[in-house]
DNA sequence: GCGTCTATATTTAGTAG
DNA sequence: TCTACTAAATATAGACG
C-alpha cells in the first residue's frame, strides 16, 4: 500500500484512467471555484471527456458563454501578437517577417470575406432572407477557413523562425505553395498571398 | 507560523489577494496539464485577472481556439436542454412550459435574423461587399441580442420554476413585458413572443 | 512587490468492501 | 463499477529577506 509517485504520462489502463479523471476533474473544478471566490476573477473551463456526451464546463454553460463573448472580441491577430511577444520568440530578424505575415494575413482575410460573399450562401441570403441555419453554415465555413490559415501561418512561422532558407525565400514575398482547398467562384480574381511552404 | 485553514471568501487585502492568485493560478494550470496528459483530455481554460491585460489561457491561444470551435458548434438550445436535464430541475409541470419556451425562442431567433438582414449592415454587404469589420459588427450585434434573450430566458425560467403565478400566466402563452431594446426596421412587422415577466 | 522556505492543509493513488 | 478509506504526494498560507 505504498503509494507510487505519479508518473506523468497517459494512463493506459482504461478503468484507472477513468477513476483518475473523475477524481482530478472534481478537484480541478473545486480549485476553480476557490480561486474564483478568493480572488473574484472571471474565468471558465471547458473539458471534453469520453465519459460524457456534452463537455463538462465551469462555472456553468451561461458563465462560459459570458467569458467566451469577452474572449471572442479580441481579434486573433492581437492574440497571436501577444503570445509571440510574451514568449520572447521574436529576434530582430523575424520581426519584419512577422509584420509581412500580418499584412498578408489581413489581405487574405479580406479576400476570403469577399469570396464568401460571392458564394451561393450569400445569394440565398439576398434572395430568400437570412435564416438561422445559414448563419450557422457561414460561421462554420469561416471557422474552418480561419483555422486552415492559422495552421498554415503557424507552420510557416515555425519554419521561418528556425530555418534561414524559409526566411530568405519569404523576403521575396512569394513562395510556391500547394493550392488552397477553397472553392473559387468563377467570377472572382484569385490573388492570395501564398507564403506557406 | 501556524497556518490557518482557508476561509472561502473574497480576500479583501489587495496584495495577499494577488499573491494567492498567482500561486493558485500556477497550481491550477499545472493540474490542468496533468489531467490532460494523464487522461488525454481535450480542454481549455480562460482566466481574466486584473493583473494582466490579456486573459491567461490554457493550454495556449491556439489550443483554446480549437476547443472553442468544437464548443461553438453545439447549438445553445441543446446546451440549455442538457444543463436543465442534468440538474434534474424539470418537474412534470414545467416540461410543457420549457417546450413552449423553446418554440418561442426559436421563432424569436428566426425573426431576429430576418430583422438583422434588413438592417443597413446587410445593405452594405450587398452594395460594397462583405468586409472583416462588418462581419465583426454583425457578430457582436448577434451576440448581444442572444445574450439579451438568454438573460430573459433565464430570468423567466427561474421564475416559472419557483412560483406558481408565473407558470400559470405563461400557460396563457403571452405575458406582458417591457419592450425589447432592439431597433426595429420600419418595414418589418413586429410579432415577437414576449413571455418574460 | 517578489522569490524562497516550511509547516500545515488539501488532494489523490491505490486498496478494500 | 461505485464509494469509502488512508497514507503519500502535492499545494499553499504566512513568514522572512
Amino acid at each position: 500500500m505504498i503509494r507510487k509517485k505519479v508518473k506523468l504520462a497517459y494512463i493506459t489502463n482504461g478503468s484507472s484512467r477513468k477513476a483518475t479523471y473523475k477524481k482530478r476533474n472534481k478537484g480541478l473544478m473545486k480549485k476553480m471555484s476557490e480561486l474564483s471566490t478568493l480572488c473574484g476573477i472571471d474565468a471558465c473551463v471547458i473539458m471534453y471527456s469520453p465519459y460524457k456526451s456534452q463537455p463538462e464546463v465551469w462555472p456553468s454553460p451561461k458563465g462560459v458563454q459570458q467569458v467566451l463573448s469577452k474572449f471572442k472580441m479580441i481579434p486573433k491577430m492581437e492574440q497571436r501578437n501577444n503570445m509571440v511577444n510574451q514568449e520572447s520568440f521574436l529576434s530582430q530578424r523575424t520581426i519584419k517577417v512577422v509584420e509581412q505575415l500580418k499584412k498578408h494575413c489581413k489581405d487574405n482575410r479580406e479576400k476570403e470575406m469577399t469570396q464568401v460573399m460571392f458564394n451561393n450562401i450569400c445569394n440565398k441570403w439576398v434572395i430568400h432572407g437570412l435564416n438561422f441555419g445559414d448563419i450557422n453554415d457561414l460561421n462554420l465555413l469561416l471557422d474552418e477557413k480561419m483555422s486552415n490559415i492559422d495552421k498554415r501561418m503557424d507552420a510557416f512561422a515555425m519554419t521561418s523562425l528556425y530555418t534561414q532558407e524559409a526566411s530568405s525565400s519569404l523576403s521575396s514575398s512569394m513562395v510556391a505553395l500547394p493550392p488552397m482547398t477553397m472553392v473559387m467562384p468563377k467570377a472572382m480574381p484569385r490573388t492570395y498571398h501564398n507564403h506557406f511552404p
